[in-house]
DNA sequence: ATGAAAGCGCTAACAA
DNA sequence: TTGTTAGCGCTTTCAT
């Protein structure tokens, strides 16, 4: 059995509410009873238990972060910084992978509010009033990272479109001409929630515009490796492929090395994200670099301020920059 | 304010009692009230307090896991696969990194034992009787993975040392007569747990001993590139460098690289992990793959088992293999 | 089949 | 300064 606190006012020979105080080191005790209630919780070994704090209380001191997988390096090195940020400020986290499920991250969601979570990190594939007003239903301060839901929920994220828009025009100052870009099946446009792809694209796009080009190809299946296949890249104009992130890239890179292609010299390729595993890759891919780990920082310290505070720290604080990254590969 | 069981009762008109019969369906209610009941909840929108279910059942159908960091990418693929299996047993799943620090260990399991989780995965840098000590006074069941405490503890690994000298075995096969070995730095040895490395830094002495060969340098300090720079591996007999881990032998890869080695042809390089992105590196690293997924599904197989049964699944089924990996780069 | 009530371990308000 | 007591929301036992 475990130990209680009234097992150690047993001992004490004094009431359940004095233990409190001098555990909690509340005012109203004599210096001496708290020494002897402290030294007695240390000989019976007592150990607090939350989930009984936490029904009085109302609150649990644990967060919840809902992410898709940990597939992309770049959300393992997020829920590293999450992780770290909670519990400096005391929150214990919670981690709940959706795999990109629509109704897997509402139980998701679901449970971790059963749990009682102070709040919410959410990375979410969903969107759409019905789905706020879902979220709405818990009145649980929720906290949205790079795919933003809509101006109703705090947010914490990079210029997406901006960032790809001036990685872009850096590519076009090169002197190419024509450009493919790969993205991820928006098979789901409309229907799941794909923001930050969609930013990036309309970056590519707008930095094309502003350029007056208008040739591009634009890939959003997963069988772009065999559409690259069907090009000859020695035959056309000097060919840029814009990938929306890095793990894109690094398996086109990969493919058309295999194809014999000599990169940059034949096609070049440009990523985004800059994982951490690129420092290995020959030649280094160009890409965006954007700080992950801030945005995890940002996240927590505004949901903390939230909860502790009645409000987020505003948007203004929160924005975060990116920087393109020259390689070798465009 | 949140509705409550009671809020539902009295909605209905019934008691509490009636109302958790139906919720829970437990027997003893005419099903005319329990459908009542039943649609009475949706309708408020009930939804449970788990802390509350918690309290008075005493288990909270959560589970901590306790890591390192999520910077060595087989983490996190560990992670992905205990979150995904801990969810399919009905358990939400606490994460507690400790970046290596004993301290902060003890202190996340702590935490964890106080939020009452009902089992712990541990991956853990401490060691040593009196750690064991700490953790026997929790009582709450724990799972070893990777570093192997003592045999009071359950444990899901690999056999890292016959994993290694399998694979150091198929590169003497292959000619070899010099052996550089790089493992991390080993000055916390005897204080911290560095059980993985050290069984396949014996592994490695094993496979050598078996041949008949004596010549080995070991590195065990940060500075293993400097060491290396010091070296011409062109007037050496054939060498093969052997990583305890895939993260060093990128490092020593793209170093040489960079001193303009050719590899494998001027030197022999080996890895041990087989990280997801091997595949995108060239030379193929050779390595050894080991099924970190499989580690996850069974460590919380057994946890969840022991949780619910009352033991642990046993070791004999929790046998897992390795795979050596012949790449490019020895 | 249903209701009443005790209690999980803790906090907090009120008495003494 | 200390003790007493009433909950927090739920489950469970014992009456009815």
């Amino acid at each position: 059995m475990r130990v209680t606190i009234k097992d150690i006012a047993k001992y004490c020979g004094v009431s359940s509410g004095t233990v409190d105080r001098a555990l909690n080191n509340r005012p109203g005790i004599k210096e001496k009873t708290k020494q002897k209630v402290l030294q007695a919780a240390k000989d019976l070994k007592y150990r607090p238990d939350f989930t009984a704090r936490s029904l009085v209380k109302g609150r649990t001191m644990t967060l919840g972060i809902v992410l898709f997988d940990l597939y992309n390096r770049s959300y393992a090195q997020l829920l590293t910084a999450v992780e770290l940020k909670a519990r400096e400020y005391g929150y214990f986290l919670y981690i709940a992978l959706t795999d990109k499920d629509m109704e897997n991250e509402k139980q998701c969601i679901e449970y971790l509010a059963n749990h009682k979570v102070d709040g919410i990190i959410l990375f979410s594939v969903n969107k759409g009033t019905e789905f706020e007003e879902y979220l709405h239903g818990f009145s649980i301060p929720i906290i949205t990272i790079f795919n933003f839901l809509s101006a109703d929920w705090e947010y914490v994220g990079i210029p997406e479109r901006a960032a790809m828009k001036n990685g872009v025009s850096h590519i076009i100052d090169k002197g190419y001409k024509q450009f493919i870009y790969i993205s991820p099946p928006l098979k789901y446009k409309g229907i799941t929630n794909i923001y930050t792809q969609e930013e990036r694209l309309q970056g590519f796009l707008e930095a094309l515009a502003s350029n007056d080009l208008k040739e591009a190809e634009i890939i959003r299946h997963n069988d772009y490796l065999d559409y690259l296949e069907k090009i000859n890249f020695r035959q056309r104009e000097r060919t840029a492929i814009i990938c929306s992130c890095d793990l894109y890239a690094l398996e086109v890179m990969r493919f058309l090395k295999t194809k014999g292609y000599s990169i940059p010299l034949d096609v070049g390729i440009m990523g985004f994200d800059n994982i951490d595993v690129l420092k290995y890759v020959t030649p280094a891919l160009t890409t965006i670099e954007y700080p992950v780990e801030a945005i995890g920082d940002k996240a927590v310290e505004s949901l903390v301020h939230k909860i502790e505070k009645g409000s987020y720290i505003t948007k203004e604080n929160t924005e975060l920059s990116y920087r393109f990254i020259a390689g070798e590969s465009i």
